[in-house]
DNA sequence: CGTGTAGTTGATGCTCCTCAATTTTTGTGG
DNA sequence: CCACAAAAATTGAGGAGCATCAACTACACG
Protein backbone atom coordinates (compact mmCIF):
# COMPACT_ATOMS: atom_id res chain seq x y z
CA UNK A 1 0.00 0.00 0.00
CA UNK A 2 2.69 2.42 1.11
CA UNK A 3 5.22 1.80 -1.99
CA UNK A 4 2.16 2.15 -4.09
CA UNK A 5 3.75 4.35 -6.11
CA UNK A 6 6.65 2.94 -6.85
CA UNK A 7 5.17 -0.26 -7.95
CA UNK A 8 3.34 1.48 -10.42
CA UNK A 9 5.78 3.18 -11.87
CA UNK A 10 7.83 0.00 -12.69
CA UNK A 11 4.91 -1.98 -13.67
CA UNK A 12 3.87 0.28 -16.21
CA UNK A 13 5.68 -0.09 -19.45
CA UNK A 14 6.34 3.39 -19.95
CA UNK A 15 10.15 4.50 -19.69
CA UNK A 16 11.16 5.81 -15.90
CA UNK A 17 13.95 7.72 -15.43
CA UNK A 18 16.30 8.14 -12.10
CA UNK A 19 16.82 11.65 -10.67
CA UNK A 20 19.38 12.36 -7.89
CA UNK A 21 19.13 15.45 -6.48
CA UNK A 22 21.82 17.01 -3.68
CA UNK A 23 20.58 18.78 -0.32
CA UNK A 24 18.49 21.82 -1.08
CA UNK A 25 18.04 20.96 -4.78
CA UNK A 26 14.81 21.68 -6.64
CA UNK A 27 12.80 18.96 -8.43
CA UNK A 28 10.64 21.20 -9.74
CA UNK A 29 9.25 25.20 -8.93
CA UNK A 30 5.86 26.73 -8.70
CA UNK A 31 5.00 28.16 -12.14
CA UNK A 32 6.70 25.75 -14.36
CA UNK A 33 4.70 23.35 -16.53
CA UNK A 34 4.02 19.89 -14.64
CA UNK A 35 5.22 17.14 -16.93
CA UNK A 36 6.00 14.16 -14.53
CA UNK A 37 4.97 11.96 -12.23
CA UNK A 38 7.21 11.12 -8.99
CA UNK A 39 7.83 8.07 -6.68
CA UNK A 40 10.55 8.87 -3.98
CA UNK A 41 13.45 5.78 -4.18
CA UNK A 42 15.93 7.23 -1.20
CA UNK A 43 15.99 10.24 0.72
CA UNK A 44 13.59 13.08 2.01
CA UNK A 45 12.06 15.81 0.10
CA UNK A 46 9.05 18.23 1.27
CA UNK A 47 7.07 19.90 -0.67
CA UNK A 48 6.01 23.80 -0.17
CA UNK A 49 4.15 26.89 -1.27
CA UNK A 50 5.77 30.16 -0.13
CA UNK A 51 3.23 33.19 1.14
CA UNK A 52 4.36 36.62 0.03
CA UNK A 53 6.13 37.80 3.29
CA UNK A 54 8.34 34.97 3.33
CA UNK A 55 6.02 32.65 5.17
CA UNK A 56 6.76 28.98 3.74
CA UNK A 57 3.65 26.65 4.09
CA UNK A 58 5.58 22.83 4.14
CA UNK A 59 2.37 21.14 2.57
CA UNK A 60 4.59 17.37 2.44
CA UNK A 61 7.71 15.85 4.15
CA UNK A 62 8.21 13.14 0.92
CA UNK A 63 9.68 9.92 2.31
CA UNK A 64 10.41 6.63 -0.18
CA UNK A 65 7.45 5.39 -1.51
CA UNK A 66 5.47 8.66 -1.65
CA UNK A 67 4.43 9.46 -5.19
CA UNK A 68 3.59 13.43 -5.72
CA UNK A 69 3.49 15.29 -8.90
CA UNK A 70 -0.11 14.07 -9.32
CA UNK A 71 -2.04 17.58 -8.44
CA UNK A 72 -3.66 18.86 -12.34
CA UNK A 73 -3.25 22.07 -12.89
CA UNK A 74 -1.60 24.22 -16.07
CA UNK A 75 1.07 25.30 -13.83
CA UNK A 76 2.98 23.38 -10.49
CA UNK A 77 1.26 25.99 -7.50
CA UNK A 78 4.27 24.18 -5.29
CA UNK A 79 7.52 23.47 -5.20
CA UNK A 80 9.73 20.62 -4.23
CA UNK A 81 12.81 20.43 -3.22
CA UNK A 82 15.70 17.29 -1.47
CA UNK A 83 15.94 18.06 2.27
CA UNK A 84 18.50 15.54 2.37
CA UNK A 85 20.52 13.43 -0.86
CA UNK A 86 17.89 11.71 -2.51
CA UNK A 87 16.93 10.01 -5.94
CA UNK A 88 13.57 9.76 -7.04
CA UNK A 89 11.62 7.98 -10.21
CA UNK A 90 10.11 9.84 -12.58
CA UNK A 91 7.53 9.15 -15.65
CA UNK A 92 6.20 11.12 -18.33
CA UNK A 93 2.17 11.82 -17.34
CA UNK A 94 1.18 11.92 -20.59
CA UNK A 95 3.07 8.33 -21.37
CA UNK A 96 1.16 7.16 -18.38
CA UNK A 97 -1.94 8.11 -19.06
CA UNK A 98 -1.46 6.58 -22.51
CA UNK A 99 -0.59 3.81 -20.92
CA UNK A 100 -3.18 3.12 -18.60
CA UNK A 101 -5.62 3.17 -21.60
CA UNK A 102 -4.93 0.15 -22.43
CA UNK A 103 -4.38 -1.26 -19.37
CA UNK A 104 -6.91 -1.60 -16.70
CA UNK A 105 -4.76 -2.53 -13.96
CA UNK A 106 -2.50 0.51 -14.59
CA UNK A 107 -5.40 2.65 -14.44
CA UNK A 108 -7.04 1.44 -11.35
CA UNK A 109 -3.92 2.30 -9.87
CA UNK A 110 -3.32 5.36 -11.41
CA UNK A 111 -6.44 6.86 -9.81
CA UNK A 112 -5.45 4.92 -6.56
CA UNK A 113 -2.37 7.33 -6.27
CA UNK A 114 -3.94 10.15 -7.32
CA UNK A 115 -6.45 9.13 -4.28
CA UNK A 116 -4.23 8.70 -1.81
CA UNK A 117 -2.87 11.94 -2.39
CA UNK A 118 -6.04 13.33 -1.55
CA UNK A 119 -6.06 11.68 1.24
CA UNK A 120 -3.29 12.55 2.76
CA UNK A 121 -3.70 16.24 2.05
CA UNK A 122 -6.77 15.81 3.79
CA UNK A 123 -5.23 14.41 6.49
CA UNK A 124 -2.88 17.70 7.10
CA UNK A 125 -6.02 19.77 6.85
CA UNK A 126 -7.07 17.85 9.91
CA UNK A 127 -3.93 18.07 11.51
CA UNK A 128 -3.88 22.07 11.29
CA UNK A 129 -7.50 21.98 12.90
CA UNK A 130 -5.69 20.85 15.65
CA UNK A 131 -6.00 24.20 17.63
CA UNK A 132 -3.21 23.42 20.50
CA UNK A 133 0.37 23.39 19.95
CA UNK A 134 0.70 20.31 21.82
CA UNK A 135 -1.66 17.91 19.97
CA UNK A 136 0.07 19.21 16.56
CA UNK A 137 3.15 18.03 17.30
CA UNK A 138 2.07 14.92 19.02
CA UNK A 139 0.42 14.06 15.59
CA UNK A 140 3.71 15.18 13.72
CA UNK A 141 5.51 12.34 16.01
CA UNK A 142 3.48 10.04 15.64
CA UNK A 143 3.43 10.07 12.07
CA UNK A 144 6.98 10.05 12.02
CA UNK A 145 7.47 7.46 13.78
CA UNK A 146 5.00 5.58 11.44
CA UNK A 147 7.24 6.37 8.84
CA UNK A 148 10.86 6.74 9.49
CA UNK A 149 11.44 4.84 12.94
CA UNK A 150 14.19 2.22 12.77
CA UNK A 151 14.86 0.32 16.02
CA UNK A 152 12.16 2.27 17.81
CA UNK A 153 14.48 5.62 16.94
CA UNK A 154 12.91 8.49 14.83
CA UNK A 155 15.57 10.17 13.06
CA UNK A 156 14.32 13.07 11.96
CA UNK A 157 16.09 14.66 8.55
CA UNK A 158 14.31 17.96 8.80
CA UNK A 159 14.94 21.13 11.23
CA UNK A 160 12.85 22.66 13.74
CA UNK A 161 12.16 25.31 11.31
CA UNK A 162 10.94 23.61 8.67
CA UNK A 163 8.84 21.57 11.51
CA UNK A 164 7.25 25.07 12.12
CA UNK A 165 6.82 25.72 8.78
CA UNK A 166 4.88 22.25 8.32
CA UNK A 167 2.69 22.72 11.09
CA UNK A 168 2.15 26.27 10.90
CA UNK A 169 3.76 26.99 14.31
CA UNK A 170 6.53 29.15 15.02
CA UNK A 171 10.38 27.39 15.80
CA UNK A 172 10.14 28.48 19.38
CA UNK A 173 7.04 26.81 20.03
CA UNK A 174 8.09 23.32 18.61
CA UNK A 175 11.20 23.79 20.97
CA UNK A 176 9.25 24.53 23.88
CA UNK A 177 6.60 21.56 23.19
CA UNK A 178 9.13 19.07 22.54
CA UNK A 179 11.29 19.93 25.50
CA UNK A 180 8.24 19.47 27.65
CA UNK A 181 7.52 16.09 25.96
CA UNK A 182 11.22 15.88 27.44
CA UNK A 183 10.89 16.62 30.43
CA UNK A 184 7.72 14.51 30.94
CA UNK A 185 9.46 11.74 30.23
CA UNK A 186 7.19 10.68 26.86
CA UNK A 187 10.10 10.90 24.80
CA UNK A 188 13.43 10.64 25.10
CA UNK A 189 15.54 13.57 22.79
CA UNK A 190 19.32 13.18 21.57
CA UNK A 191 21.77 13.33 19.04
CA UNK A 192 23.00 15.71 17.14
CA UNK A 193 20.84 18.96 16.79
CA UNK A 194 18.55 16.91 19.01
CA UNK A 195 17.32 15.77 15.72
CA UNK A 196 16.72 11.41 17.23
CA UNK A 197 13.57 10.97 18.92
CA UNK A 198 12.95 7.50 21.15
CA UNK A 199 8.89 7.89 21.88
CA UNK A 200 8.89 6.30 25.69
CA UNK A 201 5.11 6.29 26.36
CA UNK A 202 3.44 5.95 23.13
CA UNK A 203 -0.31 5.89 24.64
CA UNK A 204 0.15 9.22 26.51
CA UNK A 205 1.68 10.84 23.07
CA UNK A 206 -1.44 9.44 21.57
CA UNK A 207 -3.66 10.78 24.26
CA UNK A 208 -2.69 13.91 23.45
CA UNK A 209 -3.25 13.94 19.75
CA UNK A 210 -6.93 13.48 19.84
CA UNK A 211 -8.10 15.36 22.71
CA UNK A 212 -5.95 17.62 25.26
CA UNK A 213 -8.80 18.18 27.65
CA UNK A 214 -9.14 15.09 29.62
CA UNK A 215 -4.80 15.89 30.15
CA UNK A 216 -3.96 19.03 31.11
CA UNK A 217 -2.45 20.72 27.93
CA UNK A 218 -1.49 23.45 29.82
CA UNK A 219 0.83 21.75 32.35
CA UNK A 220 2.74 21.00 28.68
CA UNK A 221 4.26 24.23 28.70
CA UNK A 222 4.06 25.79 31.87
CA UNK A 223 4.55 23.27 33.88
CA UNK A 224 5.54 24.91 36.84
CA UNK A 225 2.11 27.07 37.25
CA UNK A 226 -0.25 25.74 38.96
CA UNK A 227 -3.70 25.35 37.51
CA UNK A 228 -7.15 26.53 38.87
CA UNK A 229 -10.31 25.23 38.27
CA UNK A 230 -9.80 22.58 35.71
CA UNK A 231 -9.78 18.91 36.06
CA UNK A 232 -6.20 18.20 37.47
CA UNK A 233 -5.11 14.24 36.36
CA UNK A 234 -2.14 12.56 36.89
CA UNK A 235 -0.25 13.94 33.62
CA UNK A 236 0.56 17.23 35.40
CA UNK A 237 2.63 15.66 38.36
CA UNK A 238 5.94 14.51 37.67
CA UNK B 1 -13.02 22.15 -15.50
CA UNK B 2 -15.96 22.97 -12.67
CA UNK B 3 -18.06 20.35 -13.81
CA UNK B 4 -15.85 17.31 -14.66
CA UNK B 5 -17.35 15.26 -12.25
CA UNK B 6 -20.27 15.77 -13.30
CA UNK B 7 -19.45 15.74 -17.14
CA UNK B 8 -17.39 12.69 -16.30
CA UNK B 9 -20.11 10.51 -14.85
CA UNK B 10 -22.83 11.37 -17.58
CA UNK B 11 -20.01 10.61 -20.63
CA UNK B 12 -19.25 6.65 -18.26
CA UNK B 13 -21.40 3.82 -19.89
CA UNK B 14 -22.06 3.08 -16.71
CA UNK B 15 -25.41 3.09 -14.59
CA UNK B 16 -25.60 6.46 -12.98
CA UNK B 17 -28.30 6.76 -10.10
CA UNK B 18 -29.66 10.46 -9.00
CA UNK B 19 -30.54 10.25 -5.27
CA UNK B 20 -32.14 13.21 -3.87
CA UNK B 21 -31.41 14.21 0.12
CA UNK B 22 -33.47 16.19 2.67
CA UNK B 23 -31.46 18.80 4.70
CA UNK B 24 -29.61 16.50 7.64
CA UNK B 25 -30.06 14.03 5.96
CA UNK B 26 -26.83 11.64 5.35
CA UNK B 27 -25.21 10.14 2.22
CA UNK B 28 -22.80 8.00 3.95
CA UNK B 29 -20.87 7.46 7.42
CA UNK B 30 -17.68 7.05 8.56
CA UNK B 31 -16.65 3.64 8.91
CA UNK B 32 -19.51 2.44 5.57
CA UNK B 33 -17.65 0.56 2.72
CA UNK B 34 -17.04 3.03 -0.06
CA UNK B 35 -19.13 1.78 -2.86
CA UNK B 36 -19.83 4.80 -5.00
CA UNK B 37 -18.21 8.23 -6.40
CA UNK B 38 -20.94 11.12 -6.40
CA UNK B 39 -20.85 14.48 -7.81
CA UNK B 40 -23.46 17.14 -6.92
CA UNK B 41 -26.37 17.99 -8.95
CA UNK B 42 -28.16 20.55 -6.85
CA UNK B 43 -28.18 22.05 -3.62
CA UNK B 44 -25.26 21.45 -0.82
CA UNK B 45 -23.63 19.57 1.09
CA UNK B 46 -20.85 18.55 3.62
CA UNK B 47 -18.70 16.30 4.28
CA UNK B 48 -17.24 16.34 7.65
CA UNK B 49 -15.06 13.91 10.57
CA UNK B 50 -16.13 14.09 13.92
CA UNK B 51 -13.41 13.85 17.01
CA UNK B 52 -13.56 12.28 20.21
CA UNK B 53 -14.84 15.11 22.60
CA UNK B 54 -17.85 16.82 20.22
CA UNK B 55 -14.97 18.74 17.80
CA UNK B 56 -16.14 18.43 14.37
CA UNK B 57 -14.10 19.07 11.52
CA UNK B 58 -15.64 20.23 8.17
CA UNK B 59 -13.48 19.23 5.24
CA UNK B 60 -15.54 20.95 2.52
CA UNK B 61 -18.94 22.71 1.34
CA UNK B 62 -20.07 20.62 -1.36
CA UNK B 63 -21.82 22.61 -4.18
CA UNK B 64 -23.04 21.40 -7.26
CA UNK B 65 -20.18 20.37 -10.02
CA UNK B 66 -18.22 19.19 -6.74
CA UNK B 67 -17.24 15.15 -6.78
CA UNK B 68 -16.74 13.21 -3.82
CA UNK B 69 -16.32 9.64 -2.86
CA UNK B 70 -12.52 9.69 -4.17
CA UNK B 71 -10.71 8.44 -1.45
CA UNK B 72 -9.72 5.47 -1.41
CA UNK B 73 -9.61 3.32 1.99
CA UNK B 74 -11.08 0.25 3.35
CA UNK B 75 -13.81 2.43 5.17
CA UNK B 76 -14.97 6.02 4.61
CA UNK B 77 -13.08 7.95 7.47
CA UNK B 78 -15.67 10.85 7.12
CA UNK B 79 -19.52 11.57 6.96
CA UNK B 80 -21.17 13.54 4.32
CA UNK B 81 -24.88 15.08 4.70
CA UNK B 82 -27.06 17.61 3.19
CA UNK B 83 -27.11 20.87 4.32
CA UNK B 84 -29.66 22.05 1.97
CA UNK B 85 -31.91 19.87 0.05
CA UNK B 86 -29.86 18.58 -2.50
CA UNK B 87 -29.33 16.22 -5.13
CA UNK B 88 -26.53 14.19 -6.05
CA UNK B 89 -25.69 11.77 -8.86
CA UNK B 90 -23.89 8.24 -7.96
CA UNK B 91 -21.75 5.72 -10.08
CA UNK B 92 -20.19 2.21 -8.71
CA UNK B 93 -16.47 3.22 -8.49
CA UNK B 94 -16.27 -0.48 -9.66
CA UNK B 95 -18.44 -0.19 -12.78
CA UNK B 96 -16.57 3.62 -13.42
CA UNK B 97 -12.64 1.65 -13.83
CA UNK B 98 -13.81 -1.18 -15.35
CA UNK B 99 -15.34 1.54 -17.59
CA UNK B 100 -12.26 3.39 -17.48
CA UNK B 101 -10.21 0.27 -18.27
CA UNK B 102 -11.93 0.12 -22.13
CA UNK B 103 -12.49 3.70 -22.33
CA UNK B 104 -9.13 5.95 -22.52
CA UNK B 105 -11.41 9.28 -22.04
CA UNK B 106 -12.59 8.13 -19.11
CA UNK B 107 -9.49 7.12 -17.57
CA UNK B 108 -8.31 10.10 -18.02
CA UNK B 109 -10.99 11.82 -16.45
CA UNK B 110 -11.25 9.91 -13.48
CA UNK B 111 -7.64 10.69 -12.81
CA UNK B 112 -8.31 14.04 -13.69
CA UNK B 113 -10.81 14.35 -10.34
CA UNK B 114 -8.97 12.66 -8.01
CA UNK B 115 -6.33 15.04 -8.96
CA UNK B 116 -8.88 17.80 -8.63
CA UNK B 117 -9.61 16.32 -5.19
CA UNK B 118 -6.42 16.48 -3.91
CA UNK B 119 -5.92 19.95 -4.80
CA UNK B 120 -8.36 20.93 -3.18
CA UNK B 121 -7.62 19.32 -0.27
CA UNK B 122 -4.52 21.19 -0.21
CA UNK B 123 -5.97 24.21 -0.35
CA UNK B 124 -7.74 23.91 2.53
CA UNK B 125 -4.79 23.04 4.79
CA UNK B 126 -3.13 26.13 2.98
CA UNK B 127 -6.15 28.48 4.36
CA UNK B 128 -5.77 26.56 7.70
CA UNK B 129 -2.20 27.02 7.29
CA UNK B 130 -3.52 31.23 7.43
CA UNK B 131 -2.79 32.29 11.28
CA UNK B 132 -5.38 35.13 11.34
CA UNK B 133 -9.02 34.44 11.84
CA UNK B 134 -8.91 37.74 9.66
CA UNK B 135 -7.22 36.09 7.03
CA UNK B 136 -9.19 32.62 7.10
CA UNK B 137 -12.40 34.13 6.70
CA UNK B 138 -11.35 36.71 4.10
CA UNK B 139 -10.40 33.59 1.87
CA UNK B 140 -13.50 32.18 3.26
CA UNK B 141 -15.95 34.54 1.79
CA UNK B 142 -13.84 35.30 -1.76
CA UNK B 143 -14.09 31.41 -2.14
CA UNK B 144 -17.92 31.02 -1.57
CA UNK B 145 -17.87 34.36 -3.64
CA UNK B 146 -16.38 32.53 -6.76
CA UNK B 147 -18.13 29.33 -5.81
CA UNK B 148 -22.08 30.61 -5.21
CA UNK B 149 -22.34 34.44 -6.21
CA UNK B 150 -25.33 35.33 -7.84
CA UNK B 151 -25.75 39.27 -8.92
CA UNK B 152 -23.11 39.92 -7.03
CA UNK B 153 -24.74 38.45 -3.58
CA UNK B 154 -23.30 35.33 -1.93
CA UNK B 155 -26.52 33.23 -0.24
CA UNK B 156 -24.53 31.32 2.00
CA UNK B 157 -26.38 27.88 3.04
CA UNK B 158 -24.91 27.27 6.21
CA UNK B 159 -24.67 28.27 9.63
CA UNK B 160 -21.60 30.51 11.51
CA UNK B 161 -21.25 27.72 13.46
CA UNK B 162 -20.63 25.33 10.38
CA UNK B 163 -18.35 27.95 8.99
CA UNK B 164 -16.43 28.12 12.42
CA UNK B 165 -15.83 24.43 11.94
CA UNK B 166 -14.79 24.64 8.52
CA UNK B 167 -12.14 27.37 9.34
CA UNK B 168 -11.26 25.74 12.70
CA UNK B 169 -12.36 29.15 15.05
CA UNK B 170 -15.28 29.19 16.70
CA UNK B 171 -18.78 31.09 16.00
CA UNK B 172 -18.22 34.01 18.22
CA UNK B 173 -14.64 35.24 16.58
CA UNK B 174 -16.83 34.02 13.39
CA UNK B 175 -19.62 36.82 13.80
CA UNK B 176 -16.89 39.34 15.42
CA UNK B 177 -14.87 38.78 12.35
CA UNK B 178 -17.85 39.17 9.67
CA UNK B 179 -19.38 42.44 11.87
CA UNK B 180 -16.44 44.42 11.45
CA UNK B 181 -16.05 44.11 7.74
CA UNK B 182 -19.24 45.08 7.89
CA UNK B 183 -18.42 47.83 9.91
CA UNK B 184 -15.22 48.80 7.62
CA UNK B 185 -17.79 48.60 4.59
CA UNK B 186 -16.11 45.91 2.92
CA UNK B 187 -19.07 43.94 2.93
CA UNK B 188 -22.49 44.27 3.49
CA UNK B 189 -24.81 41.55 5.81
CA UNK B 190 -28.28 41.60 5.00
CA UNK B 191 -31.16 38.81 4.74
CA UNK B 192 -32.39 36.27 7.28
CA UNK B 193 -29.38 35.58 10.19
CA UNK B 194 -27.38 37.61 7.88
CA UNK B 195 -26.84 34.75 5.03
CA UNK B 196 -26.43 36.93 2.39
CA UNK B 197 -23.22 38.71 1.96
CA UNK B 198 -22.40 41.84 -0.94
CA UNK B 199 -18.66 42.46 -1.06
CA UNK B 200 -18.41 46.18 -1.41
CA UNK B 201 -14.63 46.41 -1.43
CA UNK B 202 -12.97 43.26 -2.46
CA UNK B 203 -9.36 44.68 -3.09
CA UNK B 204 -9.44 45.24 0.09
CA UNK B 205 -10.89 41.70 0.69
CA UNK B 206 -8.20 40.28 -1.12
CA UNK B 207 -5.11 42.21 0.44
CA UNK B 208 -6.35 40.52 2.91
CA UNK B 209 -5.81 36.86 2.46
CA UNK B 210 -2.02 37.16 1.39
CA UNK B 211 -0.51 39.16 4.08
CA UNK B 212 -2.17 40.68 6.80
CA UNK B 213 1.02 42.34 7.94
CA UNK B 214 0.71 45.35 5.61
CA UNK B 215 -2.65 46.21 7.18
CA UNK B 216 -3.63 46.51 10.83
CA UNK B 217 -5.38 43.24 11.32
CA UNK B 218 -5.72 43.95 14.95
CA UNK B 219 -8.20 46.86 14.22
CA UNK B 220 -10.31 44.54 12.43
CA UNK B 221 -11.34 43.02 15.78
CA UNK B 222 -10.87 46.09 18.04
CA UNK B 223 -11.30 49.02 16.14
CA UNK B 224 -11.20 51.65 18.95
CA UNK B 225 -8.42 50.53 20.49
CA UNK B 226 -5.43 52.34 19.42
CA UNK B 227 -2.40 50.42 18.72
CA UNK B 228 1.02 51.66 19.47
CA UNK B 229 4.29 51.23 17.33
CA UNK B 230 3.06 49.83 14.65
CA UNK B 231 2.92 51.25 10.82
CA UNK B 232 -0.61 52.32 10.83
CA UNK B 233 -2.44 51.73 6.67
CA UNK B 234 -5.73 53.35 5.58
CA UNK B 235 -6.92 50.48 6.41
CA UNK B 236 -7.06 52.14 10.63
CA UNK B 237 -9.35 54.46 9.94
CA UNK B 238 -13.22 54.71 9.32
C1' DC C 1 -47.03 34.63 23.43
C1' DG C 2 -43.68 31.72 25.24
C1' DT C 3 -39.88 28.65 23.69
C1' DG C 4 -35.97 27.53 21.04
C1' DT C 5 -32.37 28.47 17.88
C1' DA C 6 -28.97 31.49 15.58
C1' DG C 7 -26.39 35.35 15.90
C1' DT C 8 -24.07 39.27 18.27
C1' DT C 9 -21.31 41.31 21.70
C1' DG C 10 -18.65 41.93 26.14
C1' DA C 11 -15.17 40.46 29.84
C1' DT C 12 -11.50 37.54 31.03
C1' DG C 13 -7.79 34.30 30.61
C1' DC C 14 -4.98 30.94 28.07
C1' DT C 15 -2.03 29.91 24.23
C1' DC C 16 1.23 31.04 21.17
C1' DC C 17 3.75 34.71 18.61
C1' DT C 18 7.30 38.18 18.94
C1' DC C 19 11.52 39.87 20.37
C1' DA C 20 15.65 38.85 22.46
C1' DA C 21 19.37 36.66 25.17
C1' DT C 22 21.95 32.42 25.78
C1' DT C 23 23.72 27.97 24.64
C1' DT C 24 24.87 24.45 21.38
C1' DT C 25 26.23 22.93 16.87
C1' DT C 26 28.19 23.54 12.27
C1' DG C 27 31.35 25.10 9.22
C1' DT C 28 35.80 27.50 7.90
C1' DG C 29 40.53 28.70 7.87
C1' DG C 30 44.72 29.09 10.22
C1' DC D 1 43.36 20.28 15.95
C1' DC D 2 41.81 24.54 17.75
C1' DA D 3 39.85 29.32 17.18
C1' DC D 4 36.42 31.82 15.28
C1' DA D 5 32.13 33.00 12.94
C1' DA D 6 27.62 31.64 11.46
C1' DA D 7 23.61 28.99 12.05
C1' DA D 8 20.35 26.26 14.86
C1' DA D 9 18.19 25.32 19.04
C1' DT D 10 16.72 26.58 23.64
C1' DT D 11 14.69 29.50 26.94
C1' DG D 12 12.62 33.76 29.01
C1' DA D 13 9.48 37.96 29.21
C1' DG D 14 5.73 40.37 27.43
C1' DG D 15 1.91 41.04 24.49
C1' DA D 16 -1.56 39.95 20.63
C1' DG D 17 -5.29 37.13 19.29
C1' DC D 18 -8.62 33.87 19.96
C1' DA D 19 -11.36 30.69 23.09
C1' DT D 20 -14.37 30.54 26.70
C1' DC D 21 -18.24 31.82 29.32
C1' DA D 22 -22.10 34.40 29.45
C1' DA D 23 -25.55 37.95 28.62
C1' DC D 24 -28.41 39.78 25.25
C1' DT D 25 -31.09 40.38 20.76
C1' DA D 26 -33.73 38.85 16.83
C1' DC D 27 -36.47 35.85 14.61
C1' DA D 28 -39.20 31.31 13.72
C1' DC D 29 -42.61 28.28 15.08
C1' DG D 30 -45.92 25.90 17.54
Amino acid sequence: LININRTMLKAAKVPVVELSYGRGETVYERGTLPQFVYAVEKGTLYRFRSAPRKRRAILQFLFPGDGFGYEIRRRHLDTVQALTNAKVLAASRDALLAAAASDPRLSSLLFSCAATAATAAEEKAVMLGAKTATERVARFLLEMEARLSTGGVIDLPMRRHQIAEHLGLTTATISRVISAFGRKKIIQVRGLQQRQIVIQDKQRLQGLTSDAFDLDSASILKPRKNVKGRRVTGFARD
